[in-house]
DNA sequence: CCTATCATGTAATCCGTTACATGATTAT
DNA sequence: ATAATCATGTAACGGATTACATGATAGG
């Protein structure tokens, strides 16, 4: 039971098993929460969340109890410890930035037509908003404040890149300055 | 030589060394160039710029050739297979919107307080928008259109980046509706 | 000379993805 | 009953990251 290094991976996992407890879940479960909350921003394909808590498992962050019989399923709780590593996480500052990587960004570097990038991405942008925003409005009464600020700034956050393409797409970017934005 | 799969990653190194051709170029100078250019919005550490022209040349994408003496350098260069595929690239529609991805938001999502890690967001993005500003003012001049724009676009990114979680600090975030946004 | 730093490369590991496989349940 | 789909898990592969290691060069 060595230290593991925990990933946010790690963290996402160790959130919803807290959320769930004292109930146990599957894997399965889990991932089932992650499609409609934690799925549109830390994707995370199921086999890596049948093995992440495994990992959490060997370090003593969660408990495993397997079924004898028929599917032999798994069953995770969080432990002690497990809340504690949560903890802390939620009160230690960030260490990284998000970075862009993003492939059209990458492709007006190399030389393609901005116009018809943009003109691309504001569409695929529109999509996602229009999901978060019919997602937000199934569930907004039923989840915690965390979770719901958590949409609304992908919300915002979408808003935002659909003002940034189409700006593009116009031609306005650079803006003429650093002027004031209010 | 059969067909492997072309990564945005594998097109990066494909951009640098054509923009490079004739000339040869190693892993070593196509990291040098991305320090001040890729890097910042498409990530890669240098060991993965040593192994990816290797994976190309055995597609025939480039061509490899090494020193005999000494420290047995590898050298490479775009082949016209390369620059096809390249320019195919540039011209087919992006598949995948980039995802949040966004350690910030996963914390807020799990109970962590909000003006808190808006508040280090401001900052972090504050210092890599004045990082950009900086490159920008230095390099502007020398650099071919698609690349300005990238940066700029990086630029106007961030600016938004900076404004979103201002708002998320200042508790107006979300924003009472859909409202026109000039 | 010696040391620090730059330049160059390989190895080991990890994580994510794709693919496969099988048990259970529902619908026809 | 049978087929389809849901539920559950493992295996294999490949790209990305970390770590290690060594050759060259420049500064003291």
């Amino acid at each position: 039971m060595q230290a593991l290094k925990l990933t946010p991976t790690s963290f996402m996992v160790l959130g919803l098993l807290e959320q769930a407890a004292p109930a146990e879940a599957t894997p399965y479960d889990i991932k089932q929460w992650m499609g409609f909350s934690v799925d549109n921003f830390w994707p995370t394909p199921h086999a890596q969340v049948y093995r992440e808590p495994e990992r959490l498992a060997t370090g003593g962050y969660v408990t495993e109890r397997r079924e004898e019989t028929g599917r032999r399923r798994k069953f995770y709780k969080i432990t002690e410890a497990g809340s504690a590593a949560l903890e802390t996480w939620r009160h230690e500052p960030l260490d990284d930035l998000p970075e862009l990587r993003d492939a059209a960004v990458l492709k007006i570097f190399f030389g393609a037509d901005p116009v018809v990038v943009a003109r691309h991405q504001v569409a695929a942008h529109e999509a996602k908003l229009a999901e978060y925003e019919h997602l937000r409005s199934n569930i907004a009464e039923f989840i915690p404040p965390g979770q719901l600020l958590a949409l609304d700034i992908g919300i915002a956050h979408e808003r935002k890149e659909v003002d940034l393409w189409n700006e593009v797409a116009a031609g306005q970017v650079p803006p003429t300055t650093s002027a004031p934005r209010a």
